[in-house]
DNA sequence: AGCCAGGCTACCG
DNA sequence: CGGTAGCATGGC
């Protein structure tokens, strides 16, 4: 167990070696290594917000296109997002892929986050909001609130196994791991799923 | 030309 | 309950 740990640990210092400082999660395009302050206002955490919205089970590339358009229409702001139709707003982010899905997703979280104004959502608050689980929970979390939140998802669970060898799927089993062997730091968990990702990526083509 | 991407919900047995 | 079809575009 020891040893397990220590591997983990170790994991951290190998990915940062190898990919370099990943600069999560990107504000209006650009990606700002080494600095955690992001989200600097509320517009800044309402796009993390969108983004883990629009991520979910597609690449990056696609939410890009997507975030470009609403900034064009001024709707990275939950009133507008709620003022628009659901048909304009779906075509707007129509390369995300259900977009159908999203564009509803992203009312319940707009709502949500008016609702909420100014006050910082519990995990299963979050979780109750109809198109957020626990990936997305803890990507708000962490990447929007600063939270010390790690975030599991697909590239984490084949990281693992083959680097850790551990077989698991089970989302808070995986968490807990982590919890249990790193020190409760933001800027850590920041990196290290972004690292973790970086790694996941070149994993899946070899 | 398939397969997959920074998942989640609804429904099935 | 655990397992899975459906959602959908763009890149490789």
């Amino acid at each position: 167990m020891q040893n397990f740990n220590k591997k983990l640990q170790n994991l951290y210092q190998e990915f940062l070696t190898k990919h370099d400082y990943q600069g999560w999660w990107p504000i209006k395009g650009r990606y700002f290594p080494k600095d955690y302050s992001s989200p600097k206002n509320s517009e800044e955490r309402f796009e993390i917000i969108i983004g883990a919205i629009l991520t979910q089970n597609t690449s990056w590339k696609n939410v890009e296109k997507s975030l470009q358009n609403l900034y064009e229409n001024n709707l990275i702001n939950p009133k507008a997002i709620l003022s628009i139709s659901n048909e304009s707003l779906s075509d707007l982010i129509k390369s995300s892929g259900y977009y159908n899905q999203k564009a509803k997703k992203l009312k319940t979280v707009a709502e949500f986050y008016l609702k909420n104004k100014n006050k910082i959502p519990l995990r299963e608050q979050l979780l109750k909001v109809w198109g957020i689980g626990k990936e997305t929970a803890d990507s708000i979390l962490l990447y929007a609130y600063k939270h010390p939140i790690f975030v599991i998802d697909a590239y984490t669970e084949n990281v693992v196994r083959s680097y850790l060898n551990l077989k698991t799927q089970d989302y808070d089993e995986l968490q807990e791991l982590f919890y249990k062997t790193l020190p409760k730091d933001y800027k850590l968990y920041n990196e290290f799923h972004a690292l973790i990702v970086a790694e996941g990526k070149i994993l899946n083509k070899t």
